[in-house]
DNA sequence: TATCCATGATTAG
DNA sequence: TAATCCTGGATAA
């Protein structure tokens, strides 16, 4: 489930059902040592937040009133008091969270009151992680919601001749793209997965942005979300990546081969650099 | 019954 | 690059 389409519609989901909801209670089940151990004492409210993959929980203890609008449009931040803090979540291959009205055994975290528990599950536990704290500086600047910072970064980015699939599955710049859409922007920008890229063009980050936003108009409806996808897990051919991770495509697929990147148009990138006053 | 596989990410060598 | 985290459903045998 979780990728960028996904972490946002679950942010969504929980500050347009909760933001006034009042919870008193709260467990952990450990499912290894290293994990982290919380505690939530007392009366609190939540209101999440998102960057890429990475989903933050406000925990407040006042009621959330101050709405402040962020830098980037369409993204909301609580004001913080002294005593609040934030819960990062990653969700792993198959995380998400539940509405239960009765005690969920395989919740990761649940937050309580006496009407209904909201809990982090997966059938995958082991790659779900959360911690305190803030999010992951070493991943990327979120695609929607920082997405200037997002195009600056990548187009100035020498990827030194990497082929387009690790880079797309790269956190480090691409925060939130996952393999159901590296597969799919591959398909749609019609190159071949293997593509060795040195400086990526305005057009192609322009359509990773314009998937990601169809992607996320799709996520309430499985139906309508799965005949959308047009390649992952559809196309007549499937590689493993270095990872280990299935590439699908309908390029043919040639031995371990990196296929010549094309020259790229500088004047493009300077021009757009320029026009978001970069040097 | 055994094996494979999953929209992820870290760690060791 | 390979191994690891280690659940559970689908598929192969």
């Amino acid at each position: 489930m979780p990728e960028h389409p996904e972490v946002r519609q679950i942010t969504n989901m929980i500050n347009n059902n909760f933001s006034t909801v009042k919870f008193n209670a709260f467990q952990q089940k450990q499912i290894s040592d290293k994990q982290q151990s919380l505690q939530i004492n007392g009366e609190y409210y939540i209101h999440a937040d998102q960057r890429g993959k990475q989903l933050k929980l406000n925990i407040s203890f006042e009621p959330v009133q101050k709405l402040q609008q962020s830098n980037y449009f369409g993204t909301f931040t609580t004001q913080q008091t002294k005593n609040d803090f934030s819960i990062i979540i990653g969700f792993g291959l198959l995380g998400y969270f539940s509405i239960d009205s009765t005690p969920n055994l395989n919740a990761l975290l649940s937050f309580q009151n006496k009407n209904m528990h909201l809990n982090l599950v997966s059938k995958n536990p082991q790659t779900v992680y959360y911690y305190l704290g803030d999010y992951n500086l070493a991943r990327g600047p979120d695609p929607i919601f920082q997405q200037e910072d997002f195009k600056v970064l990548v187009l100035k980015t020498n990827f030194k001749d990497k082929n387009i699939s690790d880079i797309l599955m790269n956190q480090r710049y691409f925060n939130g793209v996952g393999n159901y859409l590296r597969s799919e922007i591959i398909h749609r920008a019609n190159i071949h997965p293997f593509k060795a890229i040195s400086y990526l063009d305005p057009e192609f980050i322009n359509l990773v942005i314009s998937i990601l936003e169809e992607a996320f108009s799709f996520t309430s409806n499985a139906v309508l979300f799965n005949n959308w996808l047009k390649c992952y897990g559809k196309a007549s051919n499937c590689i493993k990546d270095k990872n280990n991770r299935s590439i699908w495509t309908f390029r043919p697929i040639r031995e371990k081969q990196t296929i010549q990147s094309s020259s790229n148009d500088i004047k493009d990138i300077q021009k757009f650099l320029t026009m978001m006053s970069i040097k």
